[in-house]
DNA sequence: GCCTCATAAAATTTCGAAATTATATTGACA
DNA sequence: TGTCAATATAATTTCGAAATTTTATGAGGC
């Protein structure tokens, strides 16, 4: 699964694989985590592994209760929801100090990564057939490192620890709408329209196009949810 | 140490006592925590032990390097710069929510929290060597019960936990200085500011009495700080 | 005297199995 | 036939020690 990761332990290793697992979606929302099967699957003893969830239940990846097991944390409208209110919070904040506090070399890595995203988005196919699986993996990582970008410069540590939190768990959502049908054209201008805000240090319109930016994907979530078995992926909200 | 606690498993019994002993300062910031005297001191084996401490690198209470071990996460003016920023934020969204979602029953626990701390607070002593352990912890819970009652009603799960993170972060830089001489008056009428701002649904007011109540406290911490040894508590800004 | 390399000690990381707790099955009784 | 208790099974939790890695010690050469 991921190989070449900068993991100095197994635990690690594992923590990185299983999470990247959930949120690929390989493990299902909802489903138990057998330890067994885990130490099989995975290749590792009980110790990294029981380490591996402790941090995961602190990502919310995964839910435990004392005596019973682990499970694959659910998934639900209702977090969905919140997830994208409190990054619209958040990202609203880093962005606003990220423009102010930037300097010269950071406004060169928002420029970098948008252009690597930008060359990536227009080899996009037009339906989601044609979309192979190399492509996503290229994309999501792009449009990782560009949102990443953004918010380097912040000056609040704790802030763009948040909000990566956030963005992880954001993932496993989106993953799920990617397989279907989207409106890539409307994420590429949205894209756009953040880079050029940034490139301009125009705060308010940064704001703006990142809270339209979220509210959007997680509108194209909710949309592919509702079309597809939304009961194999959500919790009762 | 921490005796009746709700821990149903040794891992979680470990955690709330290795968390109390960071945020007490009975382990301090920097130390060295070995894995062979952690064992002999809290009466556990090596594998509940290091799922406790994996909880706490994720609450930023201890840091680690692969192959290299455990330490208590240091201390810096600039963490609690930093803590006292993000608090503010999430703190005032999350009592504005609560003010607005929050109905008869949270009113309620509103006044009872507070008028449990109004009394706690009518017998503080003037002098700070006049204030007993027993007193300061009781402080410490009823403090901690009142914040936790105002946030309770807010619709966002996710904030309310990322505020309750950063709560048991800043309870070990203020256990540092409420050892020193206090402002205990003003502290008390910061609560009750907050508390008629609340109780009157004055969202704005309520806000506003809360970030003052966050940066006066910050500036207690800090001026302890500048007091008593800096060095032995904080790592390099 | 100082740096380098080999060796010893100490500490972390991992494994595998024992002990504990929860869940499922079976049989007795009303 | 349904319910409850006793037993058997399965799963989690914990321990203690082996294996690995890092850090300290000391000898030899420049």
């Amino acid at each position: 699964m991921t190989s070449a990761s900068p993991a100095r332990s197994l635990s690690d290793r594992t923590y990185l694989q299983l999470r990247e697992d959930i949120v690929a979606g390989k493990l299902q929302a909802g489903a138990k985590l057998k330890l067994e099967g885990l130490m099989q699957d995975y290749g590792v003893g009980m110790s990294p592994l029981r380490e591996a969830l402790a941090r995961l239940i602190g990502d919310r990846m995964v839910t435990t209760e004392a005596q019973r097991g682990f499970w694959v944390a659910p998934m639900s409208l209702a977090e969905l929801d919140d997830l994208t209110r409190v990054r619209s919070l958040l990202e609203t904040e880093a962005i606003s100090s990220a423009i102010v506090k930037g300097d010269a070399a950071w406004m060169q890595s928002v420029t970098d990564t948008f252009s690597q995203l930008a060359d990536i988005e227009a080899q996009l196919p037009a339906s989601a057939e044609a979309l192979t699986p190399q492509l996503l993996e290229a994309w999501e990582s792009s449009n990782r490192a560009f949102h990443a970008s953004l918010v380097a410069a912040a000056d609040s540590p704790i802030i763009i620890r948040f909000r990566q939190q956030l963005y992880q768990q954001s993932e496993r959502y989106r993953r799920v709408s990617l397989t279907a049908s989207r409106g890539w054209r409307s994420v590429t201008e949205e894209h756009l329209a953040i880079y050029e805000a940034v490139r301009d240090r125009n705060v308010l319109r940064a704001c703006k196009m990142t809270e339209i930016h979220l509210t959007r994907t997680a509108d194209e979530v909710r949309k592919a949810f509702a079309a597809a078995n939304p009961e194999r992926f959500l919790a009762a909200t």
